[in-house]
DNA sequence: CCAAAAGTGTTGTGTTTACACCCATGT
DNA sequence: ACATGGGTGTAAACACAACACTTTTGG
C-alpha cells in the first residue's frame, strides 16, 4: 500500500506538499414505488459507523474510471446493469472519511421499480428507504443524497429521463404520478396528457392494463429510450 | 512520497487491489471580450507536452478540498477571488495522465472582462484565447473544455449567471451580446429588453455610457449578484 | 447633415391554464 | 348499482414572435 510516483505533472521542489487521495464512488440509486421516491442505502458493520446507513459506494479500482466503478456498484447492489447512471458532483471535504483522505465522486442512478436487493457480506443489511423517512447517514452521505434529489428535479422539469423510472410499459397515471412525487406538485391530467402527448416521445402499444375494479388503462412507450432535453412540465 | 493509510474503509484482505490517485483541478476561465467567448490557457514547458497549450491546474494540496484548490488557481492565474466558480466534472480516465493516475475534478469559472494576467514561472505563456480557435490541448483538456461550453450554454439559458461575465455596470446591448455570442443565436432587440426588464432582475443606475459617435446608452446594474434559476430566454 | 447605435409598441399566433363529466371495469 | 380510476374538450389568459421608425450623439 505505498505508492511512488516520479514525475507527475506540476510537482515540483514543494512536492512533499501534495499528497495522494484514495478516490471512491457513492451512487444514490433513485427507484419511485408505493407512492414515494425511495433511495437504496446500506447498513453499515463496521467501526465508526457500525449500524449507521449510508449510500452504497466504495473504492475505485486501479484500472477503473470513475463511471465504470459506479456501474460496478450498481451491479453489485442491484443486479442491473443498464439503468441510468449519471456522475452527480464530487466531494472531497478533507475531513469527510475519519479514516483519511477520500474524495467520493456521487452518481445517481434511476431504476424503473423496486429491485429485489439481496444482502451483501459486506453490509448489515441493504434496503429500499422512502427520501422523506432519511435520517441521519454517515459521512457526508446527507448532503450526497441532497444534491442528488436537487438534480433529479431539474432533470426531470427539463429532459425526458423520466422514461428511467418507468417500465417498458406503463399508464399515463403512472408517469403523471412520478412527477407529482418527486416534483411535488399536483397536475392537471386533461393539461398533462396532452402536453405530454404533444411531445411524440410516447406511443400507445395497443394493450391495456387492468388494475382491479375500474377502466382499463391504455399503455404506452417510449419511442426513444435516451436522454433528451425537453421542456416537459 | 510514500504515503501509508492504514484502516480504510471498504479496504479489506483485496485491498491491495486498490490504489490511491493524485487529485487535481483544472479550471477553465471563460470570459466575453472583443465580440468573442475566450478562454485562458497557459501553454507547458514541460515533457511530454512541451510547448503545448493546457488549461491552467494543478495538484490539490493536502488541506484543500477540491474547492479550495480551484479557487486558488484562479486567483493564481487571474488575480480575481470572486467570480463566478462552479465544479464542472469529474474527469477519471485510468490513462488521462501519462505520469500516472491523476483524477482531476474540473471546475469553471465566468469573469466579467478579460482580466490581465501575469505569464507565471512554471509555464512557458499563459493567454486569452477565442473558443474557435482552440486546437488540440493537452492531456483530456479539450473534452473538459467540450463540457464546459455545453454547461455554460444551459447554464445560461436556465439562470441569471450573465451577470457573472458582466461588468457591475453594463448596456443592455451589451448584455445582449453576451448571449448572442455564447448562445450562438439573433435576438430582437425589443422582445430581449422586454423579457430581461419585466425578470426585474435589474434596475437603471440613471448613468449613460457614451461610446462613440452615437446615442449614449443607459446603464444597468443588477440588483441582486446571487444565482437564482429563471428561465432567462 | 450623416453615420451609428440606442431606444420604443402593437398585433397576431401559439401556449398554458382552468375546469366537469362520461366510460369501462370488478365486486 | 356502485365504487374506482381512466379518459376526454373548450374557452380565457397569457406569453411569444414578428416587425420599423425615431432619438441622440460625434464627426
Amino acid at each position: 500500500m505505498c505508492i511512488y510516483y516520479t514525475n507527475n505533472r506540476n510537482m515540483t521542489s514543494q512536492s512533499q506538499q501534495y499528497e495522494f487521495a484514495a478516490l471512491a464512488t457513492d451512487v444514490v440509486i433513485f427507484t419511485v414505488c408505493e407512492e414515494q421516491l425511495h433511495v437504496l442505502l446500506v447498513q453499515m458493520n463496521k467501526k465508526p459507523f457500525t449500524g449507521m446507513w449510508a449510500l452504497p459506494g466504495g473504492l475505485v479500482k486501479p484500472n477503473e474510471d470513475a463511471d465504470t466503478a459506479a456501474k460496478r456498484q450498481l451491479l453489485e447492489k442491484t443486479g442491473v446493469s443498464n439503468a441510468y447512471l449519471e456522475q452527480l458532483y464530487t466531494f472531497s471535504r478533507v475531513d469527510r472519511d475519519p479514516f483519511g483522505r477520500v474524495v467520493s465522486v456521487a452518481y445517481y442512478a434511476l431504476l424503473p421499480k423496486k429491485t429485489k436487493v439481496a444482502t451483501m457480506p459486506d453490509y448489515a443489511d441493504i434496503q429500499w428507504v422512502p427520501v422523506t423517512a432519511v435520517m441521519s447517514l454517515a459521512y457526508d452521505h446527507r448532503d450526497i443524497l441532497q444534491t442528488a434529489i436537487v438534480r433529479l428535479k431539474s432533470k426531470l422539469a427539463y429532459t425526458n429521463i423520466v422514461y428511467s423510472l418507468l417500465p417498458k410499459e406503463f399508464t399515463l397515471s403512472e408517469m403523471q404520478s412520478v412527477y407529482e412525487l418527486i416534483l411535488d406538485t399536483v397536475l392537471d391530467k386533461r393539461n398533462f396528457r396532452k402536453k405530454i402527448l404533444a411531445q411524440g416521445m410516447i406511443k400507445k402499444t395497443g394493450k391495456k392494463q387492468t388494475a382491479g375494479a375500474n377502466r382499463p388503462a391504455e399503455l404506452y412507450t417510449f419511442i426513444k429510450r435516451s436522454v433528451q432535453e425537453v421542456a416537459m412540465l
